[in-house]
DNA sequence: TATGAATGAGCATTCATTCAT
DNA sequence: TATGAATGAATGCTCATTCAT
């Protein structure tokens, strides 16, 4: 291949491991967001990142082990994202608020990230659920932790102790379905999506730990 | 094939174009969600269903359309189940719970359907995403109907009008969140599932519209 | 494809399995034959049984197991035709006469068989060695047992009787070897060989279990 | 690379040429006889040689070139010591017995290199062929010069003039069979196996050309 | 109606080989 | 001299899909 050629590819040649793993793994999560892990083809994630097959192969291995790396990566800045702007020193409420803030504004951001993690690798059974779902059970924990720090401090009964777990899954998945819609909704603002769910989720938890207690007239 | 052989394979033949329909869909559903929409092989799905591979294509067309076809007949025994459950001579809150409730059997009862429904259609992109889509929009508008419904009755301001819709979304998520986390929970009752979805949304919606509202003390 | 391009590729379809499988391992001797187990594609052999490769797959499973249907079918035809060839009723010596003839006769008439079992199978390591190590020993041993039986009746000393499996080897490598030579020189013909080889061993051996040794005249 | 980094990964670079040759060479043997031809990589190759690939591809040519080179060093070596195991001064069976007993040292004492001559080269269709065909033509005319010496001397037959070069054939066959046979028994000595095989051979051989033959009772 | 037989087309993976430094 | 970086070109294998009966 001469120079000429070289130019017309527009290929940078030769660069260092840590810069091509990176380029790989960009064009990875772009492919792999637009069609998903199956219908993704090695082929055209190597076009894509403007490196041949093997390279991948020889950076970053299988496609499983590709898809992994994705996600490890994503999932990685995503909690990095929220963890960042979430505010310590405030009390549990606005942690909450900041939290919901960064995880929206990292989505809408990063729409492709948000794909692989959430509608890909959620639905693959197999070694990359593992992966994912322990990234999720930290999403979870993080956010029970939260909760129940706040429900302690107002003193918490023993139903929704037990409860509190089930809210904070319930709370992610809010969060993540939100965020879904969000695709489809996009003159919507990150702060908007934030504050609308932190109304339906922190006052019903509040009246919750608070004993106020919707019980059903009639069973 | 004469009759002779038809008896020694022990299989029932010529069966009615419908019956055929079940069976195949029978295990199609049932081997979608063994193995994710990719992973199911028509070999597989023809073998469950006792069903040689030309039938299948013959009545349901193409692997997409059968999946398709898997989705709508589940969704609608979903949406069913749940609008069997509401009782609309109650009052909302009531009409949300019994829902909950359907939901949630539903879903307890019906394992492997909720798979293909949550976990498989929703990942998969492309032309399910139309067929999911729509069937998520219903259930989506289905709650929203309801919250609006309630809403309206006691005075709706203009940003809560404007985030009921989102508010179903994080609703129908949630309910999905917990459906997922369910199933690693077994000890779980359906009727505490719905409870402390009840607690958290309805309080949290009731103050919403009332007013009552959780503001970030600064921006 | 339409009936005159089927004419045109002179296939016929539908055949019943054992016919199109018989097909296959023709194909596949003549082209592990000819370029070897490595160097042999499937696409090649597919090609030249005039069938597809999944049908391949499907009625002989991966390029290892067709290899080795290959070799058990060739051994076999092998075996059987030195076995027809032995008259048990008559001596030893004009049993493995027989043996031998029969021996080279096969080579002659199925070159391409010969091939496959001599070069290709022995060379491989891994899961073939076992099936083709497994044949040459019972040729081995065929060998061994008309040995011993000769030496018995004459009366065997220690060790002869310890010699003749390593006389047994050896004498099968000479055939071998004879073979391998023989594709070099066609003109010969194969009782020739056979006679020269029986000459060469029988009298040697003969003389061995006789007494009669050659011993280094100084170390 | 400057030096600190050369000094850094340990290895002595700059080497004469003929010694760098030399390191290939012999971990190709070893992996050559490890894996066989085609499983051999040439990553493996020098990795074990230490020496990186366009330094293999520039001393000694591409795969096949070095596998020739292989082939080439080891039958050379065997052949050298073959012939220096022979003694000129002395009688033609004792110099067949030297020379196989030369052959069995050499082959307990080099099991790769044998590995490689025998196993892989032979099995190899193309190029190679040349070669070891060529090497083993050497061989057998050895044997052929020492046995048309010996038989000349006692009047030889047209018949037996005739076979010897196929028992020189055979003779080398047997050599082989009963060098491979020794692989899997280790406890027998070099010099029992060129005992046996002097025995089997040399007595009738030597029947052969006296005129004691055997021939078939009937056909 | 029903199916065994058959295939086109694609995909992950590997390896000998060669630049650019 | 010496090599890390890079690739073209195959190859084994699978699967949705469709004839011919």
């Amino acid at each position: 291949m001469d120079v000429e050629q070289r130019q017309r590819h527009g290929r940078v040649r030769r660069l260092p491991r840590d810069v091509r793993e990176r380029q790989i793994l960009d064009a990875a999560v772009r492919v792999f967001s637009a069609h998903g892990y199956h219908n993704a083809s090695m082929d055209e994630i190597s076009e894509v990142a403007g490196v041949s097959k093997p390279m991948i192969y020889a950076y970053l291995g299988s496609k499983e082990d590709l898809f992994g790396a994705c996600i490890r990566r994503e999932a990685t800045r995503l909690l990095e994202a929220v963890t960042a702007g979430i505010r310590v020193e405030l009390g549990p409420d606005m942690q909450l608020w900041h939290g919901l803030r960064a995880f929206f504004r990292f989505v809408g951001e990063h729409r492709e990230s948000w794909r692989v993690l959430h509608r890909q690798a959620t639905s693959q059974g197999g070694p990359f659920s593992d992966e994912v779902v322990a990234m999720r059970a930290r999403a979870i924990a993080l956010v029970d932790a939260l909760l129940v720090r706040t429900a302690t401090k107002r003193g918490l009964d023993e139903q929704a102790t037990r409860a509190t777990e089930a809210l904070a899954a319930a709370l992610v998945g809010s969060a993540e379905s939100l965020a879904d819609w969000w695709l489809d909704h996009p003159d919507i603002t990150d702060k908007m999506l934030a504050s609308w769910l932190m109304n339906l989720v922190w006052m019903g938890f509040g009246d919750l730990v608070e004993g106020t207690q919707w019980i059903p007239s009639a069973e």
